[in-house]
DNA sequence: ACGCCGCGAGACCGGTCGGTCTCGCTGCTG
DNA sequence: CAGCAGCGAGACCGACCGGTCTCGCGGCGT
């Protein structure tokens, strides 16, 4: 991203280099801890990597947790969340629901960690202009993205409108969820079907 | 709560007793910028009262805090949303969907803060032994009973069901609002309305 | 073979955290 | 009138925060 080579000249023996080793302990602890929970010396510790070297790679905290929500997006968004919904349905509005299935088994891990990109946006939401509350609001905004494309080959009427209310549903079940409510993606699929059958009947064609 | 006089015998050129404005301080402060990254520091400048007066009522950090969440459910959940709702409608299913034109109100104020007990719950969510977790999740609950009687004045059945639905609901758009999406009562309200539909027919007597 | 450079280790910085303790004042109560 | 209790102010504590700087080592390219 700055001027740090990607891939640096040389070795270090647990096999990664330094910079990614210390995004995935980043990683790791703000997705389990929050933003302001983890201090950097719990990151070097758990990275296994001097103080300096993390500071080499990032200027600053703030830059290691911009760092660490796009790493989130590559990772969550993308790879996880659209990964299991495009292995589980091919159909857009089945897609749209599948969502709720792929919850339902996130919900139920011991170690449900929540969605970090809410969890972010509410820790920084008293300032509407740091970087790090923008960078979740947009992470977010990304995930309706996806939910948008799916109401668009579904042929829903405003999709945007559309992916805010599916959004919703997302993000109440999550909530739910870190309340302990496991079956709160059930709850949330029972009520986006009916969503669903009320847009899709909306802009039906003439049948 | 605890041995401390509830109204102490003197004084007190502000008018109000210590303890009353170190919880508001605490309230303020607490609601619009979290728990962690509020020091005690902020609360005692604010509430123009010595440091020893603040441990002198609370015993810690963490007891403060509980005696906030207490606060926040007289005031919030008790005061201004159960009664709210209850000064826009009468019949049950119309209290419901009335949740939502206070939460519109409340989306569109400048300041808006945010549900404070999501926020503490996701704040403390990596410990679920943490009594401040705990004490989250129990109001939480709490606004869960208020939704459940509501259901059950109404005559849905499954009223536990409902109400964790309809929370989803609410929890899901207090968190959009929180992005910045003005309009997510409305877009709930909507939903609302077709879970409602269809949950009273179900339990609709066979006319 | 040399020098360089990224690295791990860890001392160090000012600032802030939650929490304790000592003052000196003031106003109520016996 | 005397004494006591609650108060504001602020010094102080150890711990930890994010961030800087200096070492000494070791693998690499020249």
């Amino acid at each position: 991203m700055t001027a740090v080579p990607a891939v640096p000249t040389g070795d270090v023996r647990s096999g990664g280099d330094a910079r990614a080793r210390i995004l995935d302990a980043a990683y790791d602890l703000f997705s389990r801890r929050g933003i302001r929970a983890v201090g950097i010396e719990a990151i070097i510790a758990r990275s296994g990597v001097a103080r300096m070297t993390l500071y080499r790679n990032f200027a600053s905290k703030e830059e290691l947790v911009l760092a660490f929500l796009e790493r989130r997006e590559e990772r969550w968004t993308r790879e996880w969340l659209q990964g299991e919904v495009a292995r589980r349905a091919t159909d857009p509005a089945e897609r749209l629901l599948a969502i709720f299935d792929v919850f339902d088994g996130w919900f139920r891990e011991e170690d449900f960690e929540g969605c970090a990109f809410i969890n972010v946006m509410l820790e920084t939401a008293d300032d509407h202009d740091d970087p790090v509350y923008r960078a979740s609001v947009a992470q977010l905004a990304g995930i309706r993205d996806f939910l948008q494309g799916l109401a668009r080959q579904a042929g829903i009427a405003d999709p945007d409108g559309f992916a805010r209310t599916w959004h919703v549903l997302m993000k109440g079940s999550i909530v739910a969820a870190g309340e302990g409510d496991v079956d709160a993606a059930r709850r949330a699929q029972a009520v986006g079907r009916l969503v669903l059958a009320e847009r899709l009947a909306a802009s039906a064609p003439g049948v």
